[in-house]
DNA sequence: CCCCGGTTGTTGAGGGCTCAACTACCGCGC
DNA sequence: GCGCGGTAGTTGAGCCCTCAACAACCGGGG
């Protein structure tokens, strides 16, 4: 009893599948391009940057990233090799750690954001209406909803 | 003179980013998980079974699946070593090389599909109102039409 | 005080992707 | 019929990610 796609359905999977992929695909070679780095290191930064002391535990900086555990711990060890990040033992729990941008990290970031945001403008905000960018809100809140509940909307 | 996001195009476009990306995760790890092959395979097993004959160009099957000549000579490398897709000589043209589904593969994605379509529909579409599916068209479309100009629409 | 289930973060193997370089071939123009 | 720019596809190195296993530590219950 499988819930086939109709035409019309399939037509939106594809549109969506293909779009998404461009975008990100093309934001990701940008950034790779001007910045020597992929976006998810690029996003590390960027959480880091906006917390207090420039400072996050792995764990909390995981959640924000939406990367697994793993995956920010392999990215982590990177970014110490490139003096943008370093890591300090939590004063509160052993288990712990801190990740924490360096000053080096602050400037490529600042270097790296304008270029990337103005990709971000040009490709997806500049492409749709004011009306249409609010459609694609809600859309992405309904799935997050579903698909990652313990995430806050915004 | 950046033209830096505002707090509600910040908001957007987290919600997109982190809401794509657990999409398409969670469809890729559901896909592993119960047909041992990532989503870019079952792709090129899709649009194979689609094909006349089941058999397509390789640089076809490349722009069918959004994908670069490298990664899907890999790929079908990959699937070639499973038994799922066979290489012939292109008969016309002695550079090309053409994809052809196996029986095997064919059967394998007869499996696979069920599975992957209700993931689809219910991570995706059971999500979403009838009107949000039409907007989410319709914006995919206009993304496409800036990143892929060469692309049909659909 | 000491288990012990749960949490934190790391590691290494293996797989997929990108990028650049390369071979082989097409077909147009002279 | 020869050259030559362009095209088709492959390859290997290097990077990033996943997954499973693991060590170290937390904190509540007996």
């Amino acid at each position: 009893m499988t819930r086939w796609l109709n035409a019309e359905e399939q037509r939106t999977w594809r549109a969506f599948l293909h779009s998404s992929r461009a975008l990100f695909d093309t934001l990701d070679r940008e950034l790779q391009r001007d910045a020597q780095m992929p976006h998810a290191y690029y996003e590390i930064l960027v959480r880091l940057s906006e917390a207090p002391e420039r400072t996050m535990r792995m764990s909390e900086l995981a959640e924000a990233t939406s990367s697994s555990r793993s995956r920010l711990s392999h990215a982590v060890a990177r970014l110490e090799e490139s003096g943008w990040v370093r890591r300090k033992d939590c004063p509160t729990d052993r288990r712990g750690q801190l990740a924490v941008l360096t000053e080096k990290g602050f400037e490529v970031l600042v270097a790296a954001a304008p270029g990337h945001v103005e990709g971000v403008r040009s490709h997806l905000f500049d492409q749709l209406t004011p009306q249409q960018v609010r459609q694609l809100r809600d859309i992405s809140e309904a799935l997050l909803g579903h698909l990652d509940p313990e995430r806050p909307l915004y």
